[in-house]
DNA sequence: TCTGGGGTCCTAGGACCC
DNA sequence: TCTGGGGTCCTAGGACCC
């Protein structure tokens, strides 16, 4: 049986959700923005159309946003959560044989399905996604799924496609690929599109029927399966159940510079908190911290970066000790005199918690540690997340460091004291 | 004044070992 | 006139993705 995969890819995702509950967005151009209220990340057709470029920060537009009544919001990673969740079961009823790949793209083996019509199937899922979750989504069908890729384009720019496009039954295969260029191909970023076009590769039609050793040569193994890819041969196949995680990073940009170590810290400490509660969702521990700073990149003052690595002597995911270790990094790391913009911490050789490696010289109570770290989850979940919180991240007044969201919609639906309320 | 965050995979080169 | 060879592991950096 010859795989078939469809691309179920949601159009304009965040805009979309903002839309779901607010229907007076309609029609109009929104964007929403990124943390700090920063950059453009998701923009309607609209928008686009006012030639409001993905990434673009946001002061760069302020002109364009007033003159055309650009709908603005902070993002509300909450809510988009949830309508991805809503929308990947909604798509998980067509077929189990799913693979989520992102917030809001999901890959779908059809292979099994090629009796029926996979335009029209591709229709329902369109149908029932948005009947079901109020999201607008786009099918692309085809043998790979980089063809899958392509179809999915397609399926979004073409009006006659009505949001579906089936490439392999399509009649215009190679005008298709043709019709794409060769950066919007997925896997081809912009020093892969400039080799490319220094070849006089342009489309993706000349991509597919490139010179084999050409491609090897500057793109590797990478490369020769992108090219396969398109000649309909498949080199990746539906993942399923994906694997655990291999690092957890959280890192904020502060609105405002800082300077203080002890801002540092705390700024550090929230981060730490919120990777170990990652990590004990996952029912992971982790055996590597490293810990990093960094001034503005975008001023010409005085650059600074600077990164610590801390192998811990046994794994764990217990927050007041991960916190101890990156304070204990920060410290080392630390130069006054910067005016510093952003700051992180990496969590790396993540294991499963059943597999933790003892160490004969530990003095830690690791039992006491993974009780009390239960509990305190336990009391996030009911009562609302950071209700319970480290000292170390400080008091709400005097946070410079904290991220702002100053356009943010309701958490419609995950906060009970902010459900959508029907006028 | 104001510029996001979190991932994966591959490769080249160095260190080290036998 | 002359300085082995091959394997493994680790790390940093590049490239890409959403």
């Amino acid at each position: 049986m010859p795989p078939v995969f469809a691309l179920v890819d949601c159009n304009n995702f965040y805009v979309s959700c903002e839309r779901v509950f607010n229907p007076k967005l309609a029609g109009k151009p929104v964007i929403v923005l990124s943390n700090n209220d920063g950059c453009a990340i998701s923009r309607s057709n609209e928008a686009k159309s006012l030639g409001i470029k993905m990434g673009v920060p946001v002061f760069q537009i302020r002109d364009l946003i007033k003159a055309n009544g650009v709908q603005v919001y902070s993002s509300n990673y909450a809510l988009y959560g949830d309508m991805s969740q809503r929308v990947m079961q909604t798509l998980a009823e067509f077929t189990p044989d799913i693979e989520i790949y992102s917030i809001d793209e999901a890959f779908l083996d059809l292979s099994s399905l090629t009796q029926y019509d996979l335009t029209d199937y591709g229709h329902q899922i369109r149908y029932k996604t948005r009947k079901w979750t109020g999201i607008p989504v786009s099918v692309g069908i085809a043998k790979t799924k980089t063809l899958a890729k392509i179809a999915n384009n397609l399926a979004k720019k073409s009006k006659k496609a009505g949001g579906v496009f089936d490439l392999t039954s399509s009649p215009y295969q190679d005008k298709s690929l043709e019709k794409t260029k060769v950066e919007d191909v997925w896997g081809v970023g912009p020093a892969y599109s400039r080799f490319l076009k220094e070849n006089g590769i342009r489309n993706a039609l000349q991509l597919r029927d490139a010179d084999d050793n050409l491609i090897k040569k500057r793109m590797g193994i990478v490369g020769t399966r992108l090219i396969h890819e398109l000649r309909g041969v498949c080199c990746y196949c539906l993942d399923r159940c994906p694997p655990p995680k291999k690092g957890i990073t959280v890192s904020r940009s502060f609105k405002q510079s800082i300077e203080t170590l002890n801002e540092l810290e705390e700024a550090v400490a929230a981060y730490v908190s919120v990777g170990a509660e990652k990590l004990r969702k996952e029912h992971s521990v982790s055996g590597v911290l490293m810990v990093f700073l960094m001034t503005n990149r975008f001023k010409r003052e005085r650059q600074y970066f600077n990164l610590k690595t801390i192998r811990l002597s046994v794994s764990t995911s217990d927050t007041s000790e991960l916190i101890q270790y990156a304070h204990q990094g920060l410290k080392e790391i630390y130069r006054k005199g910067y005016l510093y913009k952003k700051a992180g911490v990496m969590f790396n050789d993540l294991v499963p918690e059943s597999q933790i490696q003892a160490n004969l010289f530990d003095v830690k109570d690791r039992n006491r540690s993974v009780k009390l770290m239960s509990a305190l989850d336990n009391i996030n979940i009911k009562m609302g997340s950071s209700t319970l919180k480290y000292a170390a991240v400080g008091l709400r007044q005097n946070q410079r460091w904290r991220t702002v969201f100053e356009r943010r919609s309701q958490s419609y639906t995950t906060n009970w004291d902010q459900l959508f309320e029907v006028p």
